[in-house]
DNA sequence: AACACAGCGTAACTTATGTTACGCTATCCC
DNA sequence: GGGATAGCGTAACATAAGTTACGCTGTGTT
C-alpha cells in the first residue's frame, strides 16, 4: 500500500486530490485467479492497481472467453468508469493474473474530481486512450494474425506484463484465453519450440 | 445544419453551452466515400454527426482493413477526443458511408466544457461508453462468429444504420471491410440467398 | 507399489476459409 | 455493333484451424 502515494503523485495529482483519494478509497487484496469485477454486477468502485497484475477477459453467452489485455501497476480500468457513470454493464471480467494489491475508489466522487482537478481529467482521458489502444491491439491480433502469431504475441505480452521469461500456465488455460482448443495450442507451441522461440517444461513455458 | 440545435438540446446541453458550440464550431460536408479523419494526422477537431452516416475502419500496416462500427446522427467519435487530448494517433480511419453533414468542434475548448458543464461530461462519457460497446461488439464478431454469421451481422448493421433494406455495395467492397476475399463473400452471400435471407442484384443486396 | 489423474504429444480426420482460375453477363465507351 | 471492363458464379485446390482419439509420463494419493 506504500506505493499508493507514489502512484498518485506520479500521475501529477495535486496534494489535495492525493489526500482525498487516500481518504475515500479502500485497500483490497486479490489473490491470483481471483475475480475483481464480475461482468454483470455494476460495481460502484473503480480499481486502481497498486501492485500485481490484472487481466481483462471478454466473455460471450456461450461460455466462450477471450483475453483482451493486462492492467499493470498504476493503471485503472477505464471501462469501469463509463460503466459506473452510465450504469450500464459490459460482459467483461477482470481477474487477477498474479496476487495483486488494489485501491478501490468509489465512483460517486469521480465526477467531482473530474470537474475540479485538471490532473484527474488528464488521468481519466489518458486511461481511456490507453484502453482504446489496448483494445485495438487485441482486435488486430484476432483480425489480422494467424493463430501461431497470436500465440506468440500472447506469450510476449505475458512476459512483458509479468516481467518474467517464465510463464506458468497449462496449454488448456492458454487455449481458453485465446478461444481455441488445447490441441491447437499444443501443436503450435511445439512448433515454436522447434523454432527455438520457447522452451517447454511441465506447467511452464520459458521464452527465449 | 438545422438539426444542430435539436441534437445539442437533445443531449440536455445548457443554453449557454449550446450557444458556445454553435459559435465555435464549423460546418463540414463530406460526400459518400470521403475521408473525414485520416489515421495519422492528429486532427484538432472532433466531428459531431448532424446527418448522414460515417464508418470507422481499422487499418494495419499491411494494407489490411476492417470495419468497426458506424457513427450516426447525434454521435461523435470518442477516440478523436482522447486522440486530441493526449496527442497520440491511432490507425483509425473515418469514412463517410453516405453524404454527411458534420459539425466540427475544436478540441481546445473541450477541456473547459468538461470542467464547466455537467451535461457535457455526461455526453463525453456516454460517447465513450457507446464506443466501447461498439468496439466490443466488433470484437465479438471477429472472435466468436464464423464468416457467414459475421457477414449477416454486417448486413444487418448496415440496414439498421442506413435505415434501408437495400445495400449498394459490391462483393469486393464487403470483402475488404470484413478483411476476407471476394470469392468467400460471393460464396456466403449465395448461400444466404438460398436461405432466403437476402436477395441479390447487380451492385445491390436486398435484406429480407 | 498400485492407482488415478492432469498435462502433454501426436495422428487422423473434418470443416472453415483462403486462393487461383475461368467463364458468363451487364454496362460503358467508342 | 464491337471491344473493354467490372461484377459475379463456380469449381478445384491449398491451408489453417477445430475435433476426436489415444498413448505416454510425471505427480500425487492411498
Amino acid at each position: 500500500m506504500d506505493n499508493l502515494e507514489e502512484i498518485l503523485e506520479g500521475n501529477g495529482f495535486e496534494k489535495e486530490l492525493v489526500a482525498e483519494i487516500k481518504n475515500i478509497g479502500r485497500s483490497k487484496r486479490v489473490s491470483s485467479g481471483g475475480v475483481v469485477v464480475s461482468a454483470d454486477l455494476g460495481s460502484e468502485e473503480i480499481p486502481l492497481v497498486l501492485s500485481g497484475l490484472l487481466k481483462l477477459l471478454r466473455k460471450d453467452d456461450q461460455g466462450n472467453e477471450l483475453f483482451l489485455y493486462h492492467l499493470q501497476s498504476g493503471e485503472t480500468c477505464a471501462m469501469s468508469i463509463t460503466c459506473c457513470l452510465e450504469g450500464k454493464t459490459q460482459d467483461i471480467t477482470v481477474v487477477a493474473e498474479e496476487d495483486s494489491q488494489l485501491w478501490m475508489i468509489p465512483m460517486h466522487t469521480v465526477d467531482r474530481w473530474i470537474q475540479r482537478y485538471k490532473s484527474f481529467r488528464k488521468f481519466v482521458f489518458r486511461s481511456y486512450q490507453e484502453r482504446f489502444d489496448e483494445l485495438l491491439g487485441a482486435l488486430d491480433g484476432i483480425a489480422f494474425l494467424k493463430m501461431d502469431e497470436r500465440l506468440m504475441k500472447y506469450l510476449l505480452d505475458l512476459k512483458q506484463a509479468s516481467g518474467s521469461f517464465v510463464i506458468k500456465k497449462t496449454h488448456q488455460e492458454i487455449a481458453k484465453e485465446l478461444n481455441t482448443s488445447r490441441v491447437v495450442v499444443s501443436r503450435l507451441l511445439k512448433q515454436l519450440e522447434r523454432d527455438d522461440k520457447i522452451e517447454q517444461h511441465r506447467n511452464r513455458i520459458e521464452i527465449l
